[in-house]
DNA sequence: TGAGTTTGCTACGTTTTCCGTAGCATGGAG
DNA sequence: CTCCATGCTACGGAAAACGTAGCAAACTCA
């Protein structure tokens, strides 16, 4: 079960929702799901593609947290972002741009 | 040593600079990190309580990758946000104000 | 109806990562 | 020399993530 904001998460006592955020966003493959669902709905199995072969295992638990935090959910069309998750998504989508300037003056 | 934008990484072999920032920053305590030094620098120590007296083996780890990906460096003030940090937390800050109406809407 | 396919997902045993505690080495201050 | 703060490592144990295999339910098509 995924910690939510007001609750206590590591390094954090506050349960400040950013303090919450930032540690539910450090888990395995949770950023990279965002990403790959911010293009739009996917299956299980789809996704799991979507994200080099990463292990059903590995996959669900993510995808549970992220439904705890109702930033993703299971539709008809399959695993998609809610509204919150779009929402979110938008905000890391710029990265896109910046990572490739950063890689590019890393030489 | 973390793994640098063209190096294959977890769920991508392309080595796309998107793909090696999502897994950095998806190692834990990193976000965190760059979170706490974006209002200044830190010592070790400093920085450690402020992660909420994370284990130094964790912290160092971190710290690691984010030396190598030239997110972050070792100054005379103490751990400190290079340019690129710099920039990448700017993009990070708006996280904040998100992760509060989106704490509310759960609520 | 019944074989084949695709779905989401779990069981299980292993590997990797992370963690807490203790403490070392260096350097500055008194 | 003593005291204290610094960055950091060693070590053993705990938790997280992993790969492989495969199940149960729903669909497809004969």
């Amino acid at each position: 079960m995924a910690k939510k904001p007001g609750q206590s998460v590591r390094g954090s006592t506050t349960g400040r929702p950013i303090m919450v955020l930032l540690d539910a966003l450090g888990r395995r493959w949770a950023l990279r799901v965002l990403w790959e669902l911010s293009s739009g709905p996917s299956s299980f199995r789809d996704l799991q593609a979507r994200c080099g072969d990463v292990s059903p295992t590995s996959l669900n638990a993510r995808l549970k947290d992220l439904r705890d935090l109702q930033l993703v959910a299971l539709t008809e069309e399959g695993y998609a972002l809610t509204r919150h998750g779009r929402d979110l998504a938008a905000r890391l989508g710029p990265l896109n741009a910046w990572a490739n300037t950063w890689a590019k003056a890393l030489g």
